[in-house]
DNA sequence: ACTCCTTGGGTTTTT
DNA sequence: CCCAAGGAGT
């Protein structure tokens, strides 16, 4: 057969086997997109139907790539097969059987910054703390529960999660969560993590459903499977239930999300699911030299937790690595820039081979100044993207008022923009309203002309309801006219073309043609039937009738900036984060800001598990570079407002010396400046610990925590609930007690009254902590 | 109600 | 440093 010939052996076996359970561990470079690709199209020209096979993937590009690649294999059979990140995928399931869960079609989707907004609010609402309750914390949390598929309710009844929240502080998280979570609903809107979650809810609750799909999808495949969250884990587990034929593709040398709720896990229980899966090793590196390959084992095997495995390559060795300490930030990006002169003369390399990779987006900026100044093309991946801006985010809020009146978010920013009369005190009273209504807001002010409330002032209510008015007489065109007649109409209703017209600043002409790119965006998704004419999902045709409104607002809404730019043919050296690098490619790649604090993390230090992250962050950044692979380290950083003194990256070190050219030496000399050490290091530990201690050790616990429940639900009912709640008024100060997690201890101090009473409690190992006695179940020791 | 200015909080990574 | 939210003045 033609097609295996591309392959090596490994990859042919992976390819090969047709049906059953598979997990293919693949080393960096070694052909992993090929791999799945072939298998793919092996398994078409097997006769599977491509309508049968599903092929998630984590990134838009990913899937877009894939989906090319297949295409020229397989020709226009690729266009049945449904491919597309999680969280496309499922939306669009979730669309079609919205009615089930409680939604409607056109259901909106929350992004970052919509979800912040709302958890302040909330968190206002509630009066608690803003030093301790901050958004970002805050929603960490509950995407964290949502991630392990935790509701608002198994939140509050989790004794775990309750008592890490309230160690740190934080110990109300739960009404923010119930709330947050029947605001969301309320606005018929769901932010990313439920997108999963209540695809679980779905393939839970509807059998039918489930079925339905699972027969669909005989053939599942996933790729960087390593960044799973328990979520995606349970999702691809029950769709796969019924055929078994799952591949999975994944390298835990390159699992760097587990910030986000992916844990290794998954591909270490994918054994147990599936005690029969074959596993497949791809092992040789097909993309660098020797040098780059052997430097990138040096730093990983520092590593414990991983699954063995060498990486090896048939290619020539290559310069070696080049390591170089600048005095600051802008000496650094200069270097870099004169090197990337030097390389492009020297060696021929085209800017679009050539990436700089950092481990956070500020660091673009100083690069970005030096690359201009000497006149060097360069794009930057991340950052503010293009649905980021101002302009932009109030265009689409119109939009998704009109597509669903319910979404409050939308709502808001938009209610007054451009002005019209309705301050912040209406808006107040009216959000006081929609507490008692228990609607969205949009779905209050049209009650408020039935019962002529008095609280708002008559002028604001008639300027609320014109505004009703004028978004309802749009939303009643949408499921008959497409996304960009209506688009348009809806954009210059609005006024904000007018408003922006009416400003001079020269911004604000950027502003207008802003807009305008994204009607234009609009109408090349109504007319390019090209690519789209056949629905994956459904297996249909698609005519322009259905390209509305609601469908191209999902689509945008679940795009990463690394999706939007894709000027093929320009010649741009690219800068981008370490993650958004991961799956890339480049000839020539320099890693900058190799400092201690900055690469690693200074939010890193807390745990092991999160220095051997950053490590494997510092393991994909390497094994970007197929010839050359420079790195770089400022002593003294413009950060935040002031300048920051660091020391070289402890990475930088754990590559074999064999590998690498350091040009001054500096990494063996060890600096003795104690008083300075001191100075810089202090606050920044203290930092650290407070804040993500708490957050880790949920983290780890969240498995062995689901065991742990399962296994006492079992053993134990009644009786033991029981006494620990009689147990409630029985603590006192100086008796010896037992705690199922963290051991002995003394109780020091009892305070607060039935349900919020709390223990001090002197533990042996762990020092002292409070406790919430409802939950902590503590054992009286005699 | 609107505008401008100050203050303060949060800054790792992202679908 | 950069933003969003709060306060003061119109």
């Amino acid at each position: 057969m033609v097609l295996l010939e591309d392959l090596n052996k490994e990859q042919q076996d992976a390819v090969r086997q047709k049906d059953g359970p598979i997990i293919i561990i693949a080393g960096a470079g070694s052909g992993k997109t090929r791999t799945l690709t072939y298998r793919i199209a092996y398994l078409i020209e097997q006769g599977v139907s491509p309508y049968n096979i599903m092929s998630l993937t984590f990134t838009n590009k990913a899937a877009k790539e894939m989906q090319e690649r297949i295409y020229s294999l397989v020709g226009y059979k690729a266009k049945y097969i449904l491919m597309g990140t999680f969280h496309s995928i499922f939306s669009r399931i979730l669309r079609q059987e919205a009615e089930k869960i409680g939604y409607t079609k056109n259901y909106s989707i929350y992004d970052d910054t919509d979800s912040k907004r709302l958890i302040s609010e909330i968190i206002k609402n509630l009066n608690l703390d803003p030093k301790n309750y901050s958004k970002g914390r805050v929603l960490n949390r509950i995407s964290f529960a949502k991630c392990s598929l935790y509701s608002p309710q198994d939140y509050k009844d989790n004794e775990y999660i309750r008592q890490e929240d309230f160690q740190a502080n934080i110990g109300e998280v739960y009404r923010v969560y119930q709330v947050y979570q029947s605001r969301l609903k309320q606005a018929m809107a769901m932010d990313f993590d439920d997108i999963l979650f209540n695809m679980n809810v779905l393939l839970r609750d509807f059998v039918d459903v489930k079925e339905k799909y699972q027969k669909r999808f005989q053939y599942i495949l996933v790729d960087e499977y390593q960044d799973t969250n328990y979520s995606q884990y349970l999702i691809v587990k029950k769709l796969a239930e019924y055929y078994k034929n799952i591949c999975v593709v994944g390298d835990d040398a390159q699992s760097i999300y587990s910030f986000r709720g992916a844990t290794i896990q998954n591909i270490l229980n994918f054994r147990k699911d599936y005690p029969n899966a074959n596993i497949y090793k791809l092992e040789q590196n097909y993309r660098s030299t020797q040098n780059i390959i052997k430097a990138a084992n040096s730093v990983i095997v520092k590593n414990e937790l991983q699954i063995p495995k060498i990486i090896w390559t048939n290619n020539e060795d290559g310069d070696k690595l080049l390591f170089k300490t600048l005095l600051s930030d802008r000496e650094e990006a200069d270097w870099v820039a004169e090197k990337i002169k030097e390389i492009t003369k020297k060696d021929k390399v085209d800017f679009n081979d050539m990436a700089i990779l950092y481990r956070t987006n500020s660091q673009s900026r100083a690069l970005e100044d030096s690359l201009r100044l000497k006149n060097i093309p360069y794009i930057v991946y991340g950052g503010i993207s293009f649905y980021g801006r101002k302009e932009i985010k109030d265009a689409v809020a119109y939009l998704r008022l009109v597509a669903n009146n319910d979404d409050d978010e939308a709502f808001e920013r938009v209610i007054n923009y451009p002005a019209r009369g309705i301050g912040k005190t209406s808006i107040d009273r009216l959000k006081i309203l929609r507490g008692e209504k228990r609607c969205s807001l949009f779905a209050t002010i049209k009650q408020i002309s039935e019962n002529k409330e008095k609280t708002i002032t008559t002028h604001a209510v008639k300027a609320m309801q014109e505004f009703c008015d004028m978004i309802e007489a749009l939303s009643l065109e949408m499921k008959t006219t497409d996304a960009f007649t209506l688009g348009d109409k809806v954009i210059k209703r609005s006024g904000i073309m007018t408003d922006l017209a009416l400003m001079k600043d020269v911004e604000d002409k950027d502003k207008l043609e802003n807009i305008q790119e994204l009607l234009n965006s609009i109408k090349s998704f109504v007319e390019n039937d090209e690519e789209n004419i056949i629905d994956s999902l459904t297996g249909e045709e698609i005519s322009i009738k259905d390209k509305t409104l609601d469908v191209f607002l999902q689509q945008i809404s679940l795009m990463s900036t690394a999706d939007e730019k894709d000027e093929e043919n320009s010649d741009n050296v690219k800068l981008m984060t370490i993650h958004s690098a991961k799956g890339l490619e480049f000839n020539t790649v320099f890693i900058v800001g190799m400092e201690e604090n900055l690469f690693p993390s200074c939010m890193s230090f807390a745990s092991r598990d999160d220095i051997e992250e950053e490590r494997r962050l510092f393991y994909v950044a390497i094994t970007r570079a197929k010839q050359h692979l420079f790195l770089s380290c400022a002593k003294m950083r413009y950060q935040y407002g002031n300048t920051t003194f660091s020391e070289t990256s402890r990475f930088i070190k754990e590559i074999d010396s064999e590998f690498i050219d350091c040009n001054d030496g500096d990494r063996q000399i060890k600096k003795r400046l104690p008083f300075n050490d001191d100075a810089y290091n202090e606050p920044k530990k203290s930092f650290s610990l407070t804040k993500k201690k708490p957050l880790t050790s949920l983290r780890d616990n969240v498995f062995t925590e689901k065991i742990l429940l399962r296994k006492k639900q079992q053993q134990t009912d009644v009786d033991e609930k029981d006494l620990s709640v009689a147990g409630i008024d029985q603590i006192k100060e100086g008796m010896n007690v037992y705690h199922s997690k963290f051991g002995n201890g003394v109780v020091v101090g009892v305070e607060g009254e039935r349900d919020n009473k709390k223990a001090r409690v002197d533990f042996e190992t762990l020092g002292e902590k409070t406790l919430i006695l409802k939950f902590a179940k503590l054992k009286i020791k005699k």
